[in-house]
DNA sequence: CGGAATCTTGAAAGTGTTCAAATCAAGTGG
DNA sequence: CCACTTGATTTGAACACTTTCAAGATTCCG
């Protein structure tokens, strides 16, 4: 039998059954329903969750109350407030359940215990981070390079599936726009077929 | 003798110096003159920099042309175009030393033969790549969630000697706005004794 | 000293936001 | 299953923030 965790970690690293076996133990499965917080802003967290089934994002409060989103993960993506996570300090995003979601959880010390036990995984891990790294610097470009319309299209056509699943409001505040403008961008893009106006 | 290398090395992992002398040999020094690229966009790129002296930024050429820097690196800090050098495709990113620097290179066989030799290496990039992560997180969260006149206060108090050592022109490119509004800035905080108007 | 790049200034034009109200969609309890 | 309540999306007008462009002042470096 083969789980999504081990088959993710198998696409980095070589890995036994028995050894998939044994990384398990460390992990607790838990479930989310939809608004639901895995992590709360402020809050004492220590947990690092890996999506088996479902849709989460992390966001925050602005300073005139907002939430903005800033990141989403879907099956087999890791997700966690990192710094809170790895200083043990109070959270500075929520992470929450945009569906209902299935997860699995790993404690601080579990982590540490693993690593111990495992140390090939510092190299999963080491992968899955440089992954992240990237994708994360991709993401601020993103943000400077294309107009807001762009990035719109872009996003859409990049993540079709997250799309479809995510309310426009939420897609409007990771896209860093109000929800009333992506009504006006839809609009406009409508009438244009699809291709931005400039 | 311990060079800054292995003194940050030693900050995240146990390491013994002749450990640290032999991981040294994967590495070799280069200099580069203000103004020099060690990475051009469009260009093959198989080296990772570690940064012994001087000032390092990471920029790209936007679709109106402009140079947009997206990060710096000083002293200790890692820099490449980590897709790039991951994948051994051409770079998405330049990088270009604002000051003369001194760094020490490595290519991406070396790095394999490194993590293979050195096994404890692995949790060393690993934390190193989780730091640079929760930062690139962090430049998200500060681009969405203050005005551009708070991003600005809260980066020159952060890190005052960055500020001081890069052209205004980079810094408002950094921020996300034009030279020109940096300079208007500027005057509205003089006025207000280096607060925020709102 | 001289040339080139950087920084400042101001006016005009865009881009995106805010606010308020109407419409639409979804979930809940009876 | 319907009626109700709540939340999400759309619309439009007024406003605010930021850019663009062009020109002048300043600084840097050879």
């Amino acid at each position: 039998m083969s789980t999504p965790l081990h088959q993710h970690i198998a696409k980095h690293i070589p890995i036994t059954p028995e050894e998939a076996a044994d990384i398990a133990l460390y992990f607790h499965p838990a479930d989310y329903k939809k608004k639901e917080n895995l992590i709360t802003e402020g809050q004492y967290n220590h947990q690092l969750f890996f999506v088996v089934k479902g849709v989460l994002r992390m966001f925050f409060i602005t300073d005139n109350g907002n939430e903005q989103t800033i990141q989403f993960a879907i099956e087999n993506w890791w997700m966690t407030d990192h710094d809170a996570f790895h200083k043990g300090i109070t959270a500075t995003f929520s992470v929450q359940a945009i569906e209902n979601a299935e997860v699995l959880c790993i404690t601080k010390p579990n982590m540490e215990a693993l690593l111990k036990a495992h140390p090939i995984m510092e190299r999963y891990f080491r992968m899955v981070y440089e992954r992240a790294y990237t994708a994360s610097l991709f993401r601020v470009k993103y943000i400077f390079d294309y107009s807001k319309d762009r990035f719109y299209l872009h996003f859409s056509n990049a993540y079709p599936e997250v799309v479809q699943r995510i309310p426009q409001k939420i897609l409007a505040s990771f896209l860093g726009f109000t929800p009333e403008y992506l009504s006006e961008l839809r609009k406009k893009l409508a009438k244009n077929g699809g291709h931005p106006i400039s």
